[in-house]
DNA sequence: AAGGAAAGAATGATCGTTCATTCTCATCTT
DNA sequence: AAGATGAGAATGAACGATCATTCTTTCCTT
């Protein structure tokens, strides 16, 4: 009954396996959903890039449905960071200029722009991931809303009048959004001429 | 060989029938795909929307692709005559805050939101979707383009400057492309504050 | 009676998932 | 040191369901 004596000394990080194998298949995963999307990619397909069976993931991930679900919080957790990093030092205007500079030069470390899509027509079906994507809105909206009200002093944009900034955050948030839309729609677009107008807007939008 | 003899006077509207049963489908698979995708929604489901057989919608579509590549083409249809209304008399942000206002009373006369996304994601995987896309965002941009950049006098808004025409349109493109991303992911927002953003922004896009 | 319209069963493929089995290898016994 | 033990890792075939599509049959109209 007791044979699971902890097995001490041998085995470092407890589930260190395991974790490999669950980011191996997520790594999988997420490109066979790029590539196929959420539903015409098959647990075959994603199993044969991850080099495994497919029998193998259900060690790891309960259903596909999880699989999914695990995606998009990554995903999320990616666009959290970014604008984690957009908070940090500079101003805002500049932050995103570059960052959507970044994306145009190869830069991985954003969302990717058909899971973006994919996502948020999911999340009118699915209430799963609805609420995390929901969730995950409201949030990065009362942040940025934040940043924006706050005062010059303290690294913020003092739009206190009345609801501006709860407008101006709205719309930033579009904008971002139609940006990557058209990384999608239009992956041949003139990012130079994109980037100089968005600039210019953005000066506007932030400072007025 | 000459078998089709034009079949004179019998009939008085040619394929009056099958253009009705054609869009009977496409009405119900609209349906189906906004509820479930263009994938997980089945052929089955479809025929049971549309109140026949799965056999029976074969004798009026191809395939299962060939309904999918109509909802798209019909879609893109719709957002076109939007645009061609933007076109008509008024100025443009009055026209386009007038527009949403609309959609979210529940008008169904524009793109819907799901699709608009699920289409998006599928441009990036098949090339047939992908060109008719392409297609239709490159002259909607020409469209706005050419808007911006006429004289005030011809109902246009003088943006002759170097590039800015191109580059207001653009951003124009994104912006609208995000207000229907946020109609997907948050359909309670307060469509009030967005809209009084909105018209506030336009009026410096469009003018300065 | 003729022929298009419709139904719905049949088809083969593929789906997500499960399961019996084999493989691997660290540990324990002798 | 060498063999036995056993638990976890991994496989790949098998399952029932469902997929898009086709085919045969029946119905209905003229």
């Amino acid at each position: 009954m007791d044979a699971a004596v902890s097995t001490p000394g041998v085995e470092r990080k407890p589930g260190a396996r395991a974790t490999a194998q669950r980011s191996r298949i997520l790594r999988a995963a997420q490109q066979c959903f790029v590539e196929k999307g959420f539903h015409a990619a098959g647990m075959a397909a994603i199993a044969q890039a991850a080099g495994m069976s497919p029998g193998l993931i259900y060690r790891y991930f309960k259903s596909k449905n999880e699989i999914i679900l695990a995606i998009i919080e990554q995903q999320l957790g990616l666009a959290r960071a970014r604008i984690g990093e957009l908070h940090g030092a500079e101003d805002l205007a500049a932050g995103i200029t570059r960052a959507f500079q970044a994306t145009g030069e190869g830069d991985e470390r954003g969302i990717s722009a058909p899971l973006f899509l994919e996502m948020s027509a999911e999340a009118t079906r699915d209430p799963q991931i609805a609420t995390a994507i929901r969730e995950f809105d409201s949030t990065v909206r009362a942040d940025i809303e934040h940043v924006l009200s706050r005062s010059p002093k303290q690294g913020g944009y003092g739009l206190t009048a009345g609801s501006a900034a709860a407008g101006r955050a709205l719309l930033l948030i579009c904008l971002l959004d139609g940006l990557k839309v058209r990384e999608a729609r239009e992956p041949h677009l003139d990012r130079k001429l994109l980037r100089a107008a968005l600039a210019e807007l953005l000066n506007e939008l932030l400072t007025p």
